[in-house]
This record gives structure tokens, sequence and C-alpha cells, in this order.
DNA sequence: TGTTAATGTTCTCTACAGCGAACAAACTGT
DNA sequence: ACAGTTTGTTCGCTGTAGAGAACATTAACA
């Protein structure tokens, strides 16, 4: 039986392109424990994967652990937003966040 | 040595006044693991013990977690940018999107 | 269709999460 | 100072986290 976590993290990998190896790859996970989790609902994963998961998906940790969570329509537009951010080279980055510092600022 | 999970749970709990076994049934723990979460530094205690423990301290997840060593530079860098980010009003949000998107595409 | 590479699944094994119960220290009042 | 109580600490044990490697499936493409 599938559960709510599982679901989350499948969908959101899948969403970002993501094969098991490269999500594993990118949380020093191995492909075989995303693979349980999203599949075979391991009842105790540790903070610190869950917080590392979490992040490279990028969502908030409570999202990927409460149950009932939904993601609201905005936030929808902004976690897209950070995932495809998280993609671009660092300099690019760097970049956006001197960018958004300005524009942020500035009202 | 003492971790800094550790020491904002001591710090926290005291706080709140709450005893080691007060805070474990709160969060339905035991106390002896309570007490090594605070002076042990278990090395991967479960999301939902630490969830729950945040969730009585009055606190994020994030919170407990964050000084956490095994999150990298640039993703301390990054996460933070994304909070202030979703701090901002929608329109400058919006407009960062549209910066980010023209900078993230012409590289 | 057969071959190869990429991705997903299953298996086994070690180290540690997390409990319960015993033990120790620190407070309480007398 | 001593007994009772409350809080903190240690210890031994069971079950599972999570790795790694083997195996299976799918994708790609000639």
């Amino acid at each position: 039986m599938r559960n709510a976590l599982g679901e989350k993290i499948q969908r959101l990998r899948k969403e970002k392109g993501l094969t098991l190896e490269k999500l594993a790859d990118l949380t020093d996970s191995s492909k075989s424990y995303i693979w349980e989790l999203e599949n075979k609902n391991p009842p105790r994963p540790s903070a610190e994967k869950i917080a590392r998961i979490a992040d490279k998906l990028g969502v908030e940790i409570e999202y990927l652990l409460d149950d009932d969570a939904t993601i609201s329509e905005a936030d929808t537009v902004d976690a897209k937003f950070y995932r495809e951010y998280r993609k671009m080279r660092p300099e690019t980055r760097k970049k956006i966040r001197a960018m958004a510092k300005l524009i942020g600022t500035e009202e």
C-alpha cells in the first residue's frame, strides 16, 4: 500500500525529470532506498534524508510529512520556480539572487 | 560532544518547563531517547520524532535541523533565498520569476 | 528483432533508532 | 540527616534504516 509520502516524492521526482539514481546522488542516498521510500513505506525515515529530499525537490519538509497537506495554487508556481532555479548553474543562481534582492527591496 | 540539535531541544524544553518524561509523553517517545537526542547526538533521528518534537516545542522542523552540518553551503544559500522570496509580495515574485526565466534561458 | 544502456526492483547485511527497566542524582519535606 | 519523590542517566535488546550489489525491466535504436 503506497503512502502519501512515497507518492509525493515520486510525483515531485518525476516532475523534475529525475531518475531514482539522480535523486539518490543529490541526497547522498542509495537508489534502492529512494525506491523503498516511494514504494515500500519505511516506518521511520531519518530527518536528514527527508530534509535533503525535500530540499532537492523544492518543497518544505512539512509538506512531505503532513498527510493532509496540499500545495496551494500560489505555492505550486513558487515551488515550480524554485525547482527550475535549482537546476541552474551556480553563477546563474547568484545573478538571480542579486536581481531578486534589488527588486525585492525597492518596494 | 553536544550538537546543535540537542542543545536546541534542551533549551526549548527547559524554556517550556518540561521534563524529559513530559516531552517524551507528548511526542510518543521514551525519556531515554529524548535524553540521548539532547546529549548523545544520535546520527539519524527519524523525521517523525523530530517533527513531533518541533511541533510540541513550537518551532519549525527547519529550525531544529538548519544548522546541521549535513546540509551543504550552497544549499543553505538557496534555501535562504527561497525563504526570503516567499515572503515577498505576489507582484514582486512574479517579476523575479520573469527575470529568472530570462537569465536562466539565455545561457 | 536483438543488443546495449538506462532505469527500476529485490536481496542481504551492518549499524543504529528507540524502547523499557534498572540505576543514580537532585529535590522535597520532616 | 533520612525517606520519599521526581528528574535525569545508563544499559541491553529488537527491529528497521539504508547501503551495495545482483537481478529485472524498459528504452533506444540499428
